[in-house]
RNA sequence: GGUCCGGUGGCAGAAUGGUGAUGUAGCGGACUGCAAAUCCGCGUAUGUGGGUUCGAUUCCCGCCCGGACCUCCA
């Protein structure tokens, strides 16, 4: 019954933030759809706020592969910011060992959670050189000038600044909450190059010693690796405004009969019980305090439970249910003989088309997961395979259930199991609740079937 | 202050101008020595006040509440 048979695929529909507005996607070129995403700043290990939006371009991604023949996505790791420059300081660690460290780090935690990593991974201290060019060029067009050592962007040069984030450069003054410093033009302006004291990392310019802006990073390795017009661009909501919309600016400028980005997909943030993620506040979650207590799939199904542009609060009930829920799947999974591989039913590659409706496909998963559990042996492919698009259910269930453990430590139940069974032959059911209970008091719960005694980690 | 987003059952979370998915929790039943798992059944929801409409949860306006961004946070 489940959808088996080929069926056109469907239209992928993308919320574009620069359009507000959900709207077909239209590729630039069909044979080759081109993604960038802004990746972490590498000074500390990731938090589930930055894992949410790796798992948005993932699933995106995946969707992308499955209705293209071809997507490049290019995630930078941005190695040079001030953040990292303070963190090494109060380290007393090199600089490069710390990012390096951190990057090794981010890499496992993605792995983990089964993000599947970029084609390419640009760092920005690889690409000082597109940056000085880029910048050196936007000097040239009139839209930056060099003050005081530093380079920067004339906002009023660009008569579009503005335009993706929705808001009004003279706007912006009003509420401002920064200091101008004194060698800008005009209060929106931004740096593409500062200059560098000894102990700061720095690169010889014609501006002399410095290092790049924040912004002009992702401009340059996206035009590096991209070219100056792509399909999509991707990154948290809070990165739209101010650096998505000066990485627009800059690239456009640069390249002015360019369009730079297509579409632009903003996640929206996370709440941990209901409040915004902050070391203060002592509710602030690493990728790995969460693996910690709970395996890295259903962090990856409760992310997912929510649609990436709504906000997600983050609870340790909810981790709780998305165990749970996986509990059913991989049961459902592992009551049918020799899973079939099948190919991804539409019913959650429509969901996923959809503005990547994930909290919909896992709904659709459970409908799959119903038939399956009735002994639908195409249910169950279907819903592994749908499972996929969204990077869950690959694993083997008796893992699941089991998780890690010896072979002596299963001898050892495997012991009392037998013990209990026969107990419960001999009707000394006292005995037999007793075994029971002790392997509970282990976390290991036992499931008798018509075939014998099944067990599990609870 | 400016801009923007959201308020759906106990909880999580979709959708929709015409009887509101999916899951989880709860309740009842089947199965079981008892459980676990599974199966069957049941109930409960569109923040608030107006407007448009034959009909509004959906569109519009006000209000209340929550959240985001406003120059280097995913």
């Amino acid at each position: 019954m489940p959808h088996v048979s080929p069926s056109p695929a469907p239209a992928l529909f993308l919320h574009d933030s620069q359009r507000r507005a959900t709207v077909p996607f239209q590729p630039l070129d069909p044979a080759h759809i081109k993604v960038y995403y802004c990746g972490p700043t590498v000074y500390d290990l990731a938090h589930i706020g930055n894992l949410r939006a790796m798992l948005t371009a993932d699933v995106l991604v995946r969707l992308l592969r499955t209705l293209y023949p071809r997507v490049t996505f290019v995630r930078n790791i941005t190695d040079v910011d001030d953040k990292i420059t303070a963190r090494a300081r109060a380290n007393g660690e090199d600089i490069g060992a710390l990012t390096q460290r951190t990057t090794a780090e981010f890499h496992q935690d993605l792995a983990s959670l089964g993000v599947l990593p970029p084609d390419i991974e640009p760092r920005a201290t690889h690409n000082i050189g597109e940056m000085q060019a880029m910048i050196a060029r936007l000097i040239e067009n009139g839209h930056a000038y060099a003050a005081q050592g530093h380079v920067l962007f004339s906002v009023g040069s660009f008569p579009s600044y503005g335009a993706l984030s929705g808001r009004n450069p003279d706007e912006l003054e009003a509420g401002a909450r920064v200091e101008v410093a004194p060698y800008k033009k005009a209060p929106g302006d931004f740096v593409l190059w500062k200059p560098s004291d000894a102990d700061q990392p720095g690169w010889d310019s014609p501006w002399g010693r410095g290092r790049p802006g924040w912004h002009i990073e992702c401009s340059a390795m996206s035009h590096r690796y991209l070219g100056d017009s792509f399909d999509i661009h991707g990154g948290g909501s809070d990165l739209l405004f101010p650096h998505h919309e000066n990485e627009r600016a800059q690239s456009l400028c640069c390249f002015p009969h360019s369009q730079f980005a297509n579409y632009w997909v903003h996640n929206a943030m996370l709440l941990v019980d209901g409040e915004k993620m902050s070391k203060s506040l002592g509710n602030f979650l690493t990728i790995r305090d969460v693996l910690a207590q709970a395996p890295a799939e259903a962090l990856r199904l409760l992310l997912l439970g929510t649609h990436y542009r709504s906000t997600l609060n983050y609870t340790q009930a909810g981790l709780n249910e998305a165990r749970k829920t996986l509990d059913r799947f991989y049961r459902a999974l592992s009551s049918v003989p020799d899973v079939p591989a099948t190919p991804v039913p539409q019913t959650v590659l429509a969901a996923l088309a959809e503005d990547l409706n994930t909290p919909r496909a896992i709904a659709e998963l459970h409908v799959l997961a119903n038939q399956a559990m009735g002994g639908d042996r195409e249910a169950a492919g279907a819903l592994k395979a749908g499972g996929a698009l969204m990077g869950l259910l690959q694993g083997d269930p008796a893992q699941w259930f089991r998780g890690e453990s010896s072979a002596e430590e299963d001898a050892a139940i495997e012991n009392l199991i037998t013990e209990r069974l026969a107990a419960k032959k001999a009707r000394d059911f006292t005995r037999a609740d007793a075994l029971r209970d002790q392997l509970q008091a282990q976390g290991i719960v036992l499931e008798d079937t018509k075939d014998g005694t099944n067990w599990r980690r609870a």
